[in-house]
DNA sequence: TCAAGTAAATAAAATATTTTATTTATTATT
DNA sequence: AATAATAAATAAAATATTTTATTTACTTGA
């Protein structure tokens, strides 16, 4: 699909002709630009800059954007701006989690045109919900109304252990022995791409904001499990396999507490969602008060409401919060040590506790971090919230059809 | 220097000719590569690859090595050979640690071509130490007798904060508050590159052996301190300012002991040779035995000493390698599952403990590392031992200059 | 409002690169 | 040893790209 919008037709395009246009496009998704400013940023003269652009435009994956028109200016005749094409051609992000599923319809600038979340989702290792999650996503697609022609490809971030390489999600709809990506490319008959969900935020962070002019940062993912992402030096970190930032399951604690993965101590026992559940139970079984009773309540009570809680001001909530993210904040300071990341982003859905957390993070990090990395690193609480997978979700996919595709 | 070589003469030549040219020499740094060959790894023509590299070869830095001699062959023309110029033109690699100064001379091959040690060396932070420092540099040049116009640059490992972008050593050598390289430029008149000793070891590894295949792996420099050096996604990961790598301030220990940091229990407090120093004193001051009796001898007994008795077998030097080891081993647990590397490297002079070190970090691993990515990871003992540091003072020049000089 | 100045876009000329064809060197086979 | 097969190196022709010059479009300031 892409290569015919680059305008590889039946004639053999050279593969350096290819990459200039696909080097066009990349830079057109984050910034419209001139001729000029293109040709400049990508070593070409201008007449083939110009050639190059205008194939493009003919291909229609660009869009002449009209004159320029820019305050400041010293004079001269004003250029024509150029980006993509923001209305015809999309992506689809997908963001698989173990209670719900989230389905994005992107337009090529990564931008999130219609998302959708389906709260009564139950992921499991089966193949009905292989199925179920393909006829959610198929509905999603068709009440849209977009002809399969113009869906660039798909992203799909999963919770669990993803090698991207072969779009293998490990943990969950991993049947027939066969990738995740290998059931979605049958049924959607477009390129496919699936990582990690933590994996697909930080991607996501670095797209968008702060995080794009970010070199080295570090994308906390405080949800039910902990999770990092690394990007170093501008590229994401996956590791050999793809399993690169299994955070929560460093030996911090000298706890009695076992993991899911079988270990005792895991940092993820207690600084995680489930880690909050679990000592919220105790706190209350020591009779400790809280505003959430669990006799008025018919489900167990969870970490979302242990966040909401000590927002509200919830003493016994706000404990748990602050315990978790000095915690956190020590563990982190590692990091800092490590890395001597410019910014850590805190993200996942206990970052909405915003600065209780945030402050006592910094408590641990000015303990135990070494002053000089600790300077040069922000934390910063995530302005993408949860849209940060389906985000991660299109560049991922833009990544890779720019790429490779 | 290396641009007249590259053929930069009067007349300008284009920066695309430039990179390809610099893209052959890089390329031959590490193989020797026929015409076709080398077109086909920089995606360009037969005629444009061998005019490019007739060019090398009139401006010196390459060589006709003849006609390649392959045993497997289908017949045909046998194609030259092509490598640079390993008997002109140099590079010097200077290692400053603590209490001795290394010296090479090496060739466009990365390869040693003369080594000295100068063990009466005491680094310190004065205008003399910088003084000796020069000189004995100086003579070293001198003894080797090469012309100045031969010496492609000069590339610095020295232990301690450095910020590689400036060159600018913090802890040692800071004189007139100038970057060390500014010094150095002053006294050599040649490019000069500084970086931390951990980093340019991590970068002698990936130009070496094992190391050049991965894209992920982690150095250990386990000396008087601990610190490591990361090979992410293929490049170092130096973080914002320079200062990543710094494992051994990790908060690790519940004990007492300071670190020069200014916190308590850091790893490096017991995972360093300071530490296994302490450790043994404490260890005989509660009366253990060992071969090593402080009273035989004048001075403090030094962790190299440690080691060497550990290997020749004896008890308490065993037992204080093996708990270093274990604890070494818990905590690379932690780098394991959050970088998923494909090796981890051990080296530095307490790596010289070989299998007795190996061995008790492996049960660490075993212990405390998530099994699929401790799968994925070798750990292996640096083959280059002291030479890391010298060849990677190389790698680092030719990086230099080949990228960005 | 109109020149003078500035910069983008286009056209023409000059280079550079690639493709294709040819020649040369070497190996394998008869 | 002669010939066919194979692949490198070179030469010639075909493309592609860049440089330079020219034209067009717009801004500024008298």
């Amino acid at each position: 699909m892409i290569n015919k919008l680059l305008g590889k037709g039946l004639d053999v395009e050279s593969t350096k002709k290819l990459d200039h246009k696909k080097a066009i496009v990349k830079l057109l998704i984050d910034n419209e630009n001139t001729i000029p400013e293109i040709c400049q940023h990508l070593q070409l003269s201008v007449p083939t800059g110009t050639k190059l652009i205008q194939e493009l435009l003919d291909g229609g994956i660009l869009h002449n954007l009209g004159k320029k028109d820019d305050a400041i200016t010293s004079g001269g005749r004003r250029p024509k701006l150029y980006g993509v094409n923001t209305k015809d051609y999309f992506i689809i992000g997908v963001d698989i989690q173990l209670q719900e599923i989230n389905i994005a319809i992107l337009n090529m600038k990564n931008e999130l045109v219609k998302k959708t979340r389906y709260t009564s989702y139950n992921l499991q290792n089966s193949k009905e919900c292989l199925q179920t999650t393909i006829s959610i996503i198929a509905d999603e697609i068709k009440a849209f109304d977009i002809d399969n022609n113009n869906i660039l490809g798909m992203g799909v971030g999963i919770t669990g252990r993803v090698k991207i390489a072969t779009g293998d999600s490990y943990n969950f709809l991993h049947i027939d022995n066969k990738p995740l990506s290998h059931h979605f490319k049958e049924s959607f008959d477009c390129p496919v791409y699936v990582e990690n969900d933590t994996m697909i935020m930080t991607l996501g962070e670095q797209s968008f904001g702060l995080g794009q002019q970010l070199r080295n940062f570090v994308f906390v993912n405080l949800s039910k499990g902990l999770g990092l992402g690394i990007i170093s030096e501008g590229t994401l970190h996956t590791g050999k396999s793809g399993y690169a930032g299994e955070f929560g399951h460093t030996h911090f604690f000298d706890n009695n507490r076992l993991c899911i993965c079988g270990k005792k101590g895991c940092l993820g026992t207690e600084v995680s969602g489930h880690g909050m559940e679990e000592i919220f139970y105790e706190k209350i079984q020591k009779g400790e008060q809280s505003k959430l009773n669990p006799a008025d309540f018919k489900k167990r009570i969870n970490y979302h409401q242990i966040v909401n809680a000590a927002i509200e001001g919830d003493m016994t909530c706000m404990e748990i919060i602050q315990d978790l993210g000095f915690n956190l904040g020590k563990s982190l300071a590692g990091i800092i040590n490590l890395l001597n990341p410019e910014a850590i982003i805190l993200g996942g859905t206990c970052a909405e506790a915003g600065d209780v957390l945030k402050h006592s993070i910094q408590s641990g990090l000015q303990r135990f971090a070494l002053p000089m990395p600790l300077k040069d690193c922000q934390i910063i609480i995530s302005e993408l919230g949860a849209k940060a997978s389906l985000i991660g979700a299109g560049r991922l996919v833009l990544n890779e059809i720019l790429n490779n595709g």
